[in-house]
DNA sequence: ATGAATGCAAAGGTTTTGCACCCCC
DNA sequence: GGGGGTGCAAAACCTTTGCATTCAT
């Protein structure tokens, strides 16, 4: 079956859930004199719990005002950017749109840079050691000190021609 | 302004000015009958001919209106998006606040990246092609077709330690 | 009670678009 | 004169912020 347009006929790579992110985050918010309330575990629920691969902060506000309409956008930006300092979200790339693009804080201290399907929008992951390798040999050599890198490649997928 | 506050103290790498330009935005505006106009040759004139390194819309509004004080926005967002088609013009990277950066295209066939310095936010530019052969490795090893990418390293500079 | 968190609306910023008018070919 | 080009203002979007209110500790 030819299809017109979506899922790239690839699997979107799921991210790893693990049952521990309620107590990392509980660490960081009582690290940093910070309270509870409903709507930060609503929207963590929903961040740590039920979104696959990648997403905007657009999309969490639909999905979390799907399920608690009362919950305002302001208050979910606010928790992301919580989310993010806690370590447990990361923000990967800016879409083309100008909008920024997160993923789930790979438990382990993995790295991963990204392929997006032309076609289909569909993100996918790769490492590759050299290229992390090469990629700080040239930062030093230029008298910089690497930080961290946005490194996407944007590709066709074959099984589309 | 796209790179502000302190230079860095390093030198930004000027463009490669070409004097055929007009010649290729001719041909590309014929080709697509497109037509001749006076905001166009100016706009054309100010960021093919006197923009150095790497530039926002808004920059290129901003350096316009002040020559052409006439000339409205929508239109240098029009004309980019046509210098861009026509090749003249590439988009690079989208900058932390959203806006999207644009840089002349090389004349020659010349591919580079670039790193952003945390510090100051300049842009440097590096070429490195063993990178380039590992992305394209891993790419079609992934059954993909690449068509571009963007990798942007974050680093600090060390003469601002 | 003290400081954080929230909701709402407004503001900020970039980019696009609708529309009437103008001008090149 | 027909189709692109332009200006202006309005609209889209995403994201942030101000402010009064509510809530957690």
């Amino acid at each position: 079956m030819t299809s017109s347009a979506p899922p790239c006929g690839r699997p979107i790579p799921q991210p790893a859930t693990g049952p521990e992110w309620q107590r990392k985050l509980k660490e960081h918010l009582v690290a940093n004199g910070l309270k509870h309330s409903d709507q930060r575990t609503a929207i963590a629920e929903v961040v740590l719990g039920g979104i696959p691969g990648h997403f905007s902060t657009q999309d969490v506000v639909r999905i979390v005002q799907k399920r608690h309409p009362g919950i305002g956008a302001a208050t979910v930006y606010r928790n992301i950017k919580t989310l993010v300092e806690a370590g447990l979200v990361k923000e990967t790339l800016l879409d083309d749109q100008g909008r920024t693009v997160f993923e789930l804080a790979d438990g382990d201290g993995t790295h991963h840079d990204h392929i997006v399907c032309a076609d289909c929008g569909a993100i996918f992951e790769f490492a590759e050691e050299r290229i992390e390798a090469l990629q700080e040999a040239v930062t030093t050599s230029m008298s910089f000190s690497p930080l961290h890198h946005r490194h996407v490649i944007y590709a066709r997928c074959e099984y589309e021609k």
